[in-house]
RNA sequence: GCGCCCAUAGCUCAACAGGAUAGAGCAACACCCUUCUAAGGUGAAGGUUGGGGGUUCGAGUCCCUCUGGGCGCACCA
């Protein structure tokens, strides 16, 4: 669309009114197509015209003459339709839908990122509240690829905390346990463990070897740990969520850089040693949004708290040297983060910036581990699975594990990612395992419509007229392909994925219509016929695009 | 108690930088497959955008306030 309001803006310069900036920044396109396809509300320059705005767009709308262009002066808005041909071969020559066009368009090209997320406790498999950390931000990771940054993504694994030795505890005597026994078993101790306090101190007994580096100690841990992250990464692996890095927090316990931050930390007034012995900094004044900020960093003994380990480790992400550095994070760490942060500045470190997201809601209450109200993400990418290869067999007459895949991890994607992160996501089972209407099953669905036409296409539709295009359904179709860069720049600016889901599905129902009413292949027409070819081949490639950046994957065939 | 976020159709969500008659899907109702994939399409129905004030030519969107929900409020990770 970005073409048609310089376009316009040419043409309105060119009445001498105002200047083309002036026009240009008040362009808009109209919810209702009704109103055409470009508008100029006339409010704005009513003081400086001191005329009326209803004035202003009729003086306009006389003063324009442009074969393109139709315009009507309505309530103070000009309205102005494009003659569809010029609208569809503008539109359609200048649309990038490449990776490549794209990333070279906007200089992005060779900058790189650093992206933390997920970096859940290592102690049970994820919940699906834990899995939209990992879909938000690896859908961004796709976002910042696609516009040509190198991406290094890491992960912080919690491996000293109190949970750890807590299941390091319970399975002293299963040194073979299974990942998927880890829940249960950690449930199960946390209950132990509240009516039998031997059990904390032996607990806080092994925490205490292991951060003094206690080779025994160190090798059940980490034994624990791996199986954890094995089994995390296992399932998200399934997802096509991937890492660069994993990064352990014990290193900076066991080489000691708590202590050197630390020793820098002392450089500051701020930081003192309260009546229990602890190193506190003091927040005061930090903008941070709690009555007494306070980061209170080591225990009585000397030891780090995990506030400590996260400032190193946070420095040594902003050490990297990369072009930006983000972390994801649950709206549980707001306040947490911006304490950090404080710290980060204080040491003259650059924090990291910080997409945070709520909580997803069951409708019996919110997501637990530790008491086992969770819809574990293992079992729901199975239910979608089958769910999907019942409706597979139903329509094929045998099962496709693999498309089922396609569509149920898809569909688990789609139906976190579409609402926006600073909302709550009330997960409904029924409602997630629907294919119908807005999921991602739609997209696919018709993309694959797409490739079957082009599969059965006997013509080339290279160098196509599109100047034939001027059905109101694919002036429809074409202004929606149009939006594809717009909506990732979008999505880029305000880090919200959420923007993809609503295209996809918005682009998908604009071919859809399309579709239903008229023919691409069973047309006289050869030239037209090569149009619409290449018209629903943009619109495949849009839709798959859009997709891939939501993490979601297509099928040729459905 | 204090701070941050959220509240839109019965349910789940949209609404680009404040713009025109607030849009989809699900559910429920009525239709459309000798025609490129009906996992689709069409129609009708469904709203005082939580309540109240304010700013503006114009408010779902900005400000104030109340109500309700989420999250947090140093010595967990």
């Amino acid at each position: 669309m970005e073409i048609l309001f310089d376009y316009i803006s040419d043409i309105l310069a060119n009445t001498g009114v105002l200047p083309r900036e002036d026009f240009r920044a008040a362009l808009e396109t109209p919810a209702d197509s009704n109103n055409g396809d470009v508008a100029l509300p006339c409010f704005k320059f009513a003081k400086v015209l001191k005329k009326a705005p209803a004035i202003i767009a009729d003086e306009l709308a006389q003063l324009i003459q442009d074969d393109n262009l139709t315009v009507a002066s309505v309530n103070g808005f000009l309205n102005f339709t494009v003659n569809p041909a010029f609208l569809a071969t503008q539109l359609l020559f200048n649309t990038r839908l490449t990776s490549e066009e794209i990333a070279s368009k906007y200089g992005m090209k060779g900058k790189s990122i650093l992206i933390e997320h997920t970096s859940i406790n290592p102690n049970a498999s994820p919940h699906i509240g834990r899995a939209r950390n990992a879909l938000i931000a690896d859908s961004l990771v796709r976002v910042f690829r696609y516009l040509g940054w190198k991406t290094d993504v890491h992960y912080f694994v919690n491996d000293v905390g109190k949970q750890i030795a807590m299941l390091v505890y319970a399975t002293a005597d299963r040194p073979n346990v299974d990942f998927n026994d880890l829940l249960q078993i950690y449930i199960d101790i946390n209950e132990q463990a509240k009516e039998n306090p031997e059990i904390e101190k032996a607990v806080f007994d092994l925490l205490n070897k292991f951060e003094h580096n206690d080779a025994d100690t160190v090798a059940k841990f980490e034994h624990i740990v791996s199986v954890c992250i094995k089994g995390q990464t296992a399932i998200f692996d399934q997802l096509g969520i991937k890492w660069d890095s994993f990064d352990y927090e014990s290193r900076y316990i066991h080489q000691h850089t708590t202590e050197q931050v630390l020793d820098e930390l002392k450089k500051s007034p701020k930081l003192f040693k309260d009546k229990d012995g602890r190193y506190v900094l003091d927040q005061h004044g930090e903008d941070i949004g709690i009555e007494n900020p306070m980061l209170v960093v080591t225990r009585n003994d000397g030891t780090s708290l995990y506030a400590l380990r996260d400032i190193c480790y946070s420095i040594d992400k902003a050490s990297t040297g990369t072009d930006r550095n983000l972390l994801v994070l649950g709206e549980d760490q707001k306040v947490y983060y911006q304490q950090i942060s404080a710290a980060l500045k204080l040491l003259g470190y650059k924090p990291a910036e910080v997409v945070h997201y709520s909580f997803v809601l069951l409708p019996d209450g919110k997501m637990s581990t530790r008491s086992g109200n969770v819809v574990l993400l293992e079992d729901f990418m199975r239910e979608m699975t089958e769910k999907a290869n019942e409706a597979i067999t139903e329509r094929r007459g045998a099962s496709d594990i693999e498309k089922a895949k396609i569509i149920g991890y898809g569909a688990l994607k789609y139906s976190i990612l579409k609402c926006s992160p600073e909302k709550n996501v009330l997960f409904d089972m029924q409602n997630a395992l629907n294919f119908n209407g807005d999921s991602s099953l739609y997209a696919q669905y018709n993309f694959a419509r797409i490739q079957s036409i082009l599969k059965k296409a006997d013509i080339d539709f290279e160098n196509a007229d599109y100047s034939l295009l001027i059905e109101k359904e694919e002036s429809a179709l074409i202004k929606e392909i149009a939006r594809f860069e717009s909506v990732i720049l979008n999505t880029y600016n305000t880090l919200n994925p959420s923007l993809l889901a609503n295209y996809v599905y918005s682009l998908t129902s604009k071919f859809s219509q399309f579709y239903t009413n008229h023919s691409i292949l069973n047309i006289e027409n050869a030239e037209l016929k090569k149009a619409r070819l290449s018209l629903i081949s943009k619109a495949a490639t849009a839709i798959k695009e859009t997709l891939n950046l939501l993490g979601i994957d297509t099928v040729d065939e459905l």
